[in-house]
DNA sequence: TGTACATCAGTGAACGCGCGTTCACTGATGTAC
DNA sequence: TGTACATCAGTGAACGCGCGTTCACTGATGTAC
């Protein structure tokens, strides 16, 4: 049973899904607290006071960001993780992930990065859960994993969020990359390979250490 | 010869102190892309023209704010990473300082959390650059351990960027748990230490995986 | 030490402008019969 | 299918307000002689 949405409720979503683009391209250039409603809707084309049919105000918009940002990430952290193959290829597949994402989605990356820290509370407390759900799937996935054997839950989290800021910091590091010549980029991506490495090797011997 | 300065001097660079210390106060709740110059200038309790004698803009209040916030850490890292002792200690030691520091300077912290990926480019180009003087200092120090006998040049950067991002995650974990129970707090020092534990083990096992 | 002039940190009035929010509205879409 | 009424996304005028910046100014401090 599939089900049409009416006009009015499609003519909405999308109005919505507006608002969503042009604050995400707007945010480009400065942060969510310097955000004007008006200058979302003048973006957009619409009146000003058309704003509150969809959100609140600016940080309820941002909060719906988040979502938008982070949600399309979970899949890719689930493949990262997950994967295949020996200690190396899996390295590889992920820096290549993370590189492709950031390619893909450079805006959403930049929003992240910038308002994880910034100055709307409720923004920064909605991603930070969200980095939580993300460090608890990959702390599920590690759990899987033969390596984990013998592993307490507590440093199975800690890895897991070693992981997710790992993950962060790297594609923060492509965003700064992203117009750099081909060299600069290869440059980040030897790094966090070779961070991961030392991580992956921290990993094969943190037991022989207790 | 100590040289006194003038009277107009040293009132203008008190007054500059004092912009620098409102601005550091307001951006506990907001960005520095929106923070106003005349906010910044009622709460020094001066005529918003005064900003003109000591600053451009708000971002060149904020460059001088990097310096400020950063400035007071080189000390610190030196310390945490020349520190002697076994490796346990070390860590022991260097969770500790980031403890004190994020209690003993909170704002600064928060500030430079806030900005590294914030909106106002300058800033941000400021942080980028003393965090890269950071880790340049981190991975001299690294050099003239034995431990780095046989490291590459390239290896050594990797790992004292390692040090410096893992340092500014764990400071903005302190800054969240700032007003914690003590148990969180706890917890927060558990898991950093248990990273750079992973990590110190990674890079103990480093020339072994080549 | 005293005088005459230069410097310059901070003032206060004025400006044009864009902001967020309110309100009653319009007209297309939805619903009940 | 047609009619009568309800809903509600988007409008446009209006408001009071704080913003950044300009300008000519004041009076304490600095300097040359």
């Amino acid at each position: 049973m599939s089900h049409t949405l009416g006009i009015r409720q499609a003519q909405k979503q999308k109005t919505r899904q507006a608002f969503l683009d042009a604050a995400l391209a707007l945010l480009e250039e400065q942060s969510l607290s310097s955000l004007g409603l008006r200058e979302v809707t003048r973006a957009v084309g619409v009146a000003p006071t058309a704003f509150y049919r969809h959100f609140r105000s600016t940080a309820d918009l941002g909060v719906a960001l988040v979502d938008e940002a982070l949600g399309s990430l979970h899949p890719m952290v689930r493949t990262t993780v997950s994967t295949t193959g020996d200690s190396e290829e899996r390295i590889a597949r992920a820096v290549e992930l993370i590189d492709q994402h950031v390619t893909a989605f450079p805006a959403h990356v930049r929003f992240i990065a910038r308002e994880r820290h910034g100055g709307v509370q409720p923004v920064r407390e909605a991603i930070r859960d969200q980095l939580a759900r993300f460090a608890a799937e990959v702390k599920t996935e590690l759990a899987n994993d033969p390596e984990a054997a013998g592993w307490s839950d507590d440093d199975l989290l800690m890895l897991a969020h070693l992981y997710v800021d790992q993950m962060l910091i790297t594609a923060s590091l492509f965003l700064e990359a992203l117009e750099a010549p081909r060299a600069e980029r290869e440059r980040v991506r030897q790094r966090a390979a070779r961070q991961l490495r030392l991580i992956s090797i921290g990993r094969d011997h943190w037991l022989d250490a207790e």
